[in-house]
DNA sequence: TCTGGGGTCCTAAAGCAA
DNA sequence: TCTGTTGCTTTAGGACCC
């Protein structure tokens, strides 16, 4: 899907379709998850800090992310695929690989193309969003198609020209190069696909090692075989929170440390899995990051277990000087949700467990952050008298609502106290009217596809 | 107002057992 | 019994991805 979370925003919202629309953290600490295209006109992009963002563009329209939704409208879109193949294997909520192959869906460049546009129209029609699809005969090349597709295109590899078109390309176009790895080949004279294959395995095992040298070497040469994986499962569970300002309350940590060992058994419990290694996570004052971690004789998916596991990794951490960011997670994760059997590796273990069901009352501190978050900018609200719309700002106990929704002209927007009885949150509306398949669209959108090697 | 959150995979060192 | 090799497990950290 092109932009996906920011293109959700601009079509439940008409008064930002055409605009830069940012979605992310809105904290002092926040990032940018998503910028729309009219916002990467301006040098915004994924993962850079929201202050910079709003520097370099200061009228956009800056959203928190609305993750339940992107979840439901990526659901629709991965039923779409799942149709297509038995093989589908999302990356993220709005990308995917399919087989189409396996599926019988496809066969060879033309029928690809076919199921690619059908596919297209078919996600347009669903979601009313626009996205792109790659068509080739490996994943990695795929995704690279798919990049190129955006947004909104569809764009083929035909099998016998990879290696002519990956050439010239930076390594960077690579899967696994990142800036680490960019600047290690840079420094050894590797900017271009070619000049891996030019360097040869050999000496690109030496420069990164027997694992990524070899897959590099081998994705240089458009040799990839990997196979699209379905049901994937998860290999840990972890929760973290980077905090507005730092903590140096050593006690405050270790309650923060408690309330997140909570939040993650939740998830644990909630995905009916155990898991044998606890991992605490500290990032300090000055960035950087500590793990310590701790293997329990069998696999657990208690609080108390786990929460002591995780205080016990905290006493070997010196968190002087403050704590930006904490974390607790599981991993060595078992399928049985059973009692554990060895739960007393924690032996005197009391049922000092405390209130972890369902969270807790919010210490009174955070009423003001709870607030915020009630009426948080992009969510939805209903009013008694002027109907749906959405939080445009708020602050100064007032709170600022457009007053729109995806199937109307651009709103009004109206200022209320953020008290008012007549004002509250409210579902996300449909982005297309559940209408069948009569209303399809000429052009569609989708995420990235991949097709099976054709017979030669 | 420098740098989120949830993951995966790889490497290397150290301890231990065969 | 001593020594060396090999391999597995645990731990810590780093790179990468969306």
């Amino acid at each position: 899907m092109d932009a996906f979370f920011a293109s959700v925003e601009q079509a439940s919202k008409p008064s930002l379709r055409g605009k830069a629309v940012v979605v992310g953290g809105l904290g002092p600490r926040g990032v940018v998850a998503t910028a729309s295209y009219e916002a990467r006109v301006f040098g915004v992009h994924s993962a850079m800090p929201m202050g910079q963002a709003r520097r370099l563009a200061p009228n956009a329209a800056y959203l928190v992310p609305r993750f339940g939704f992107y979840k439901a409208i990526s659901e629709r879109v991965m039923e779409l695929l799942r149709a297509l193949s038995p093989l589908v294997e999302p990356l993220s909520l709005d990308e995917a690989f399919v087989d189409l192959e396996a599926g019988g869906a496809a066969w060879d460049e033309q029928s690809a193309r076919l199921v690619g546009a059908q596919l297209r129209a078919d996600i347009r029609a669903v979601t009313g969003l626009t996205g792109s699809v790659g068509l080739a005969a490996s994943k990695m090349l795929a995704k690279i198609a798919s990049e190129q597709a955006k947004p909104d295109g569809l764009v083929v590899i035909e099998p016998g020209t990879e290696r002519a078109m990956l050439g010239p390309m930076s390594v960077r176009t690579l899967p696994g190069v990142g800036p680490a790895t960019g600047d290690h080949l840079r420094r050894a004279g590797i900017t271009t696909i070619e000049e891996i294959v030019e360097a040869g395995e050999d000496e690109m095992v030496r420069l990164l090692g027997k694992s990524h040298g070899q897959g590099l070497y081998a994705m240089a040469l458009a040799r990839d075989d990997r196979p699209v994986v379905a049901e994937r499962e998860a290999k840990s569970v972890s929760v973290e929170d980077t905090y507005d300002v730092d903590i140096h309350d050593r006690v405050r940590v270790g309650l923060e440390v408690q309330r997140l060992a909570d939040r993650c058994v939740r998830r644990l419990r909630g995905a009916g899995l155990s898991g044998r290694t606890i991992v605490l996570k500290v990032r300090r004052y000055d960035f950087s990051t500590l793990t310590r971690s701790e293997t329990l004789r069998g696999p657990t998916d208690d609080a108390g277990v786990i929460r002591e596991a995780a205080a016990r990794l905290l006493d070997s951490v010196d968190t002087t000087g403050g704590v930006r960011l904490l974390g607790v997670g599981v991993s060595g994760l078992a399928d049985y949700t059973q009692e554990d059997l060895f739960a007393q590796a924690a032996g005197e273990r009391t049922e000092a467990e405390g209130p972890l069901e369902e969270d807790a009352v919010a210490p009174a501190e955070e009423q003001p952050a709870l607030a915020e978050r009630r009426w948080a900018a992009g969510h939805d609200v209903r009013h008694a008298v002027f109907g749906h719309g959405w939080v445009q700002g708020s602050g100064l106990g007032r709170v600022t609502v457009r007053f729109e929704t995806p199937g109307s002209e651009p709103g009004r927007v109206r200022t209320f106290r953020v008290g008012d009885p007549d004002l509250e949150p409210a579902d996300p509306l449909p982005l297309v009217l559940s209408r069948h398949k009569e209303s399809r669209g000429p052009e569609g959108g989708a995420g990235a596809v991949g097709m099976r090697s054709p017979a030669p």
